[in-house]
DNA sequence: CTGAAAGCGCTTACAG
DNA sequence: CTGAAAGCGCTTACAG
């Protein structure tokens, strides 16, 4: 074990931390050795990788992320920017990107936007101070100046939830408008000759899932009929929905909500009133949210795969931190219509 | 404009970044001023404060990050412990947290321990390498390590929803006992004679409510009936359970659920079984969640102050990282019984 | 493949 | 109340 040549460290260290300067002294080799071998740069002899190893693993050394961060102008920090917390979709979301990150040592910053432009770009703003290694973002509709942030910082990022074909630009999620199409025109095929699309908080994603019913029901020859509520999507509003749309349009025999929170709302509603659901008038959700398959009547709607997404993003901006290519810079994971009693 | 006296600096930086330096030049003093005078630390004075001031807004300053985390061996980021994020509970939690803490400039780390203490010890672990400002976690159930690693580590914590009489230690919750106690003894008082208590997860907390439970229903001379389930409360479990408790124990006229969704899934198994609630059995619930007042009937339940408890935690932490003294460090915000149409 | 030097951008004692 | 010096613990070029 060839001691150090080094002139005595001046110890004790405030911190009382293990340094890689220790690590280096134990194992024998200089600082910067120990960086690369630890890093798992290539160009250090299998050998010294070998001993600094030990060496580390022997101290409990662990790197200190904001020397690290400071050094390299990178953090191990990814930011993740979703709308909200109280829709489950987005829980799902998140809980599988946590789930795919933090084994790769990526810690996660939360950021809440509330469907709110300028608190997204307010957040974006916090986060880039950080260095983060790297971001997720929900869908492609924010300010010019939130764009134009993202892009400047060259921090690798991830578009979630819809996906564009744009080059540069990495997004995993499905068609919204698609999935809104395929359920409208479920509902025509199962007989329904007069649906309602109903639909609350009118987010981008809200909307393109309305152009899909648009899509299904002129291609049927059917005019479309919207009850579009900027209000927070809750199961109050969908039974306060269901109930306006029966006074206003008693001719409408299905109601196509755009979330599940609505249609188990109006699901409710339904049994309050004692309208029969599917007989009287049926109702499809989105989504497929906890609670759904309980509702009475099961809950026809389309399931999305945001766990999938989640970890196909986290997968996706690894590799993009890594500074790897990636292949396929659009991921469309789809959907599926689940049918159950209510429609 | 006082030119800087200073050997000129290296230019120019890699980051691209305005620095405390340019700021110091800019505003002709050093730069341990400029730092002081950014902090609001006392000892400077109040021309020289005002002076780096502008100089820094102009120049569009911010501080970095990981360069005062390193040095001063306290980051911005506050992480926060909690159980589940599929429980709306913590949603809320959560919200309030980072609505108080984020205007003050701290980071928000969300640490989902799914009710595992190894995890919890291992995301406590990785927190504290990044030297966290503070610290929020729930509750008082965890392993030995990790209550050391918390003490030792000097970090300011709270802990919440529950609360302790406990020199050195701050808490901001209920207690979880007397809400349990509560809604027992305003069920026994309605005229309901046999009183079942369910519950799933089986939580600490869960435990003292039904300890509460057990407390009213001895009080009352009554023999506690309790269901206790380890799995993940859900709507379809609640449904399970009433379905069951039915079954064993046809002379039960109440059944207290731990938590609103087992009671919502109760009501709708009942709805599907006609079961009349309350008029043959009543139900109730705990927390008040979403969709607690659309059920048919309306849900009984406890209402608990999550909200209030992340805003008082995040402020009670505020005041700790702060370094100033804490007067109450053990809140209790109380609880609310609402009795809807279900008992 | 390995290392000596410099620097990332702040703050902490220590003086005065 | 203000500043010069040193240092926090890493990594980035630059040599060899």
């Amino acid at each position: 074990m060839p001691a150090s040549s080094k002139p005595a460290v001046k110890r004790p260290r405030a911190s009382g931390r293990i340094t890689l300067q220790e690590v280096a002294e134990a194992a024998g080799v200089s600082p910067i050795t120990v960086s690369r071998a630890l890093r798992g740069e290539r160009a250090v002899a299998a050998e010294l990788v070998e001993r600094v190893r030990q060496a580390a693993e022997q101290l409990g050394y662990v790197p200190d992320p904001a020397a690290r961060a400071l050094a390299s102008s990178r953090s191990s920090h990814v930011g993740v920017l979703i709308p909200l917390l109280s829709n489950a979709l987005f829980v799902d979301l998140l809980d599988a990107i946590q789930r795919a990150l933090l084994p790769a040592g990526y810690q996660t910053l939360i950021g809440v936007t509330h469907y709110d432009p300028a608190e997204e770009e307010a957040l974006l703003r916090s986060y880039l101070l950080h260095r983060p290694a790297g971001l997720i973002v929900t869908g492609f509709d924010r300010t010019p100046v939130a764009r134009k942030l993202i892009e400047a910082s060259g921090v690798p990022c991830v578009h979630v939830m819809e996906t564009v074909a744009e080059a540069g630009v990495y997004s995993v999620g499905f068609s919204q408008a698609e999935a809104g199409e395929a359920m409208t025109a479920q509902l025509i095929e199962q007989g329904r000759r007069h649906i309602a699309f109903a639909a609350a908080q009118l987010d981008p994603r809200t909307l393109q899932r309305a152009e899909g019913y648009r899509r299904a029901m002129q291609r049927a020859g059917r005019a479309p009929r919207e009850w579009l509520n900027p209000q927070r999507s809750s199961l109050a509003l969908g039974g306060q929905l269901f109930e306006q749309i029966l006074h206003e349009a008693p001719e409408i025999d299905a109601i196509f909500f755009n979330n599940d929170d609505l249609a188990q709302g109006a699901l409710l509603a339904a049994l309050r009133l004692g309208v029969h659901v599917p007989a009287e008038i049926a109702v499809a959700g989105f989504n497929d949210l906890t609670g759904s398959d309980q509702m009475l009547p099961p809950l026809s709607t389309v399931r999305t795969p945001r766990s999938a997404i989640g970890r196909e993003a986290a997968r996706m901006l690894m590799s993009l931190m890594r500074g790897e290519a990636v292949p396929e810079p659009r991921l469309d994971l789809g959907f599926e219509i689940v049918r159950r009693g209510s429609s």
